[in-house]
DNA sequence: TCAGACGGTTTAACACCGTTAACTGACCAC
DNA sequence: GTGGTCAGTTAACGGTGTTAAACCGTCTGA
């Protein structure tokens, strides 16, 4: 671990620093390798310091967790303003997702508690994954209008689907190369789409 | 946690009773919370016996996870001699693993490192698994007779839906009742098997 | 100038973890 | 009796999350 910052400025950026060395830990060595002590040694500080800026190791995983949810919003609402043709809303959607897995597993797997993250915190009371499922609704919605537990139920159909495939590709990756489980991926994706006409 | 036996006669014995032990912990607290001194609490001996019977906490892990491959082997080999329809056999099968994930979830979160559960043993090594797969891929393939490589795909995104279902549904267990997520697994089960065709 | 307060930081500690080395005590062969 | 083996223990190492206590420099009021 090199050196994020010797002695920030402000608060928000020492805050931010945590962050930024936690996750890079968890890149590089996995998410059990990551304890408050080899973060705080990191930003050059003892570990009670963690401590000022979060209350406890479940809180700071929530809080990447919640950065990983809000920068899906993001990349959702993107998706949601340029198309229009619903079926490529959820298809595009669903690409993000991988995209997503595969350039920030790190972040990823806090958000689902896999390769060793663990957050006790319970993901759905999360306000941003609570967000970004509705707007994922709202775009199934905008595919086929029909009643809000139809749409729920449709919603955790997709994701059940999206997330067990990206999870099983994370899982296999030494057997099955990633590039050959994407094609998987959006073959699978593109059927699911289409059988909501 | 309750005494399991006070002084085991056997090896066998003793070693069953620490893998007993380590699930009923894992039951009833969480696999968080399954440490090897409790675990030789509960079996009324020291830490360091544990070590007797096996190497790590790892290899213990995954001691139960083969465990729980090896009974879920057993059911699908009953369920492929039951049935001579290919759909009827692959739906059973699924079927059989949500009944499996639902009433020893404990095993079936070792299986897949879910909920705390954390073996850095690669799943894809274990023999039993395995050989599950190779069984699975054979109802899939008296389905429809095709090259190994398609069967593969065909076996991964039969696990990828059915998994990631019960893994979601698992995880939002306390927002969405089980029985109503279990209704939503037989319908995706049925679809998914039915698109074989 | 000195006392005191305060904020930022560190040290030390607690209770736990996985794991291993060293030790103890009972039994058995010679 | 003496030596050896074996089951089981205690004690220790280095690690974990977390918290209380102490430290230390700066700034303020008298």
């Amino acid at each position: 671990m090199e050196t994020i910052e010797r002695k920030p400025r402000s608060r928000e950026q020492a805050r931010s620093g945590i962050i930024k060395t936690a996750k890079a830990i968890a890149r590089q060595e996995g998410w059990q390798a990551v304890s408050i002590r080899k973060i705080a040694d990191a930003i050059e500080y003892s570990a009670p310091i963690v401590y000022e800026y979060f209350d406890s190791k479940d809180i700071l995983l929530d809080e990447i967790r919640n950065e990983g949810f809000r920068h899906l919003y993001q990349e959702y609402e993107r998706i949601l303003k340029l198309y229009r043709d619903p079926e490529k809303r959820l298809y595009e959607i669903s690409l993000v997702q991988w995209q997503f897995a595969r350039h920030q597993p790190e972040i990823y797997q806090v958000m689902y508690n896999m390769d060793g993250a663990f957050c006790t915190i319970p993901v759905y009371q999360s306000e941003t994954m609570q967000e970004v499922s509705r707007l994922v609704r709202e775009a199934i919605f905008s595919f086929i209008p029909k009643a809000e537990e139809s749409i729920k139920r449709l919603h955790f159909q997709w994701l059940a689907v999206s997330h067990g495939t990206i999870m099983l590709a994370m899982m296999l990756k030494d057997e099955r190369p990633l590039d050959q489980s994407e094609q998987i991926y959006q073959e699978t994706m593109r059927r699911f789409v289409r059988e909501l006409r």
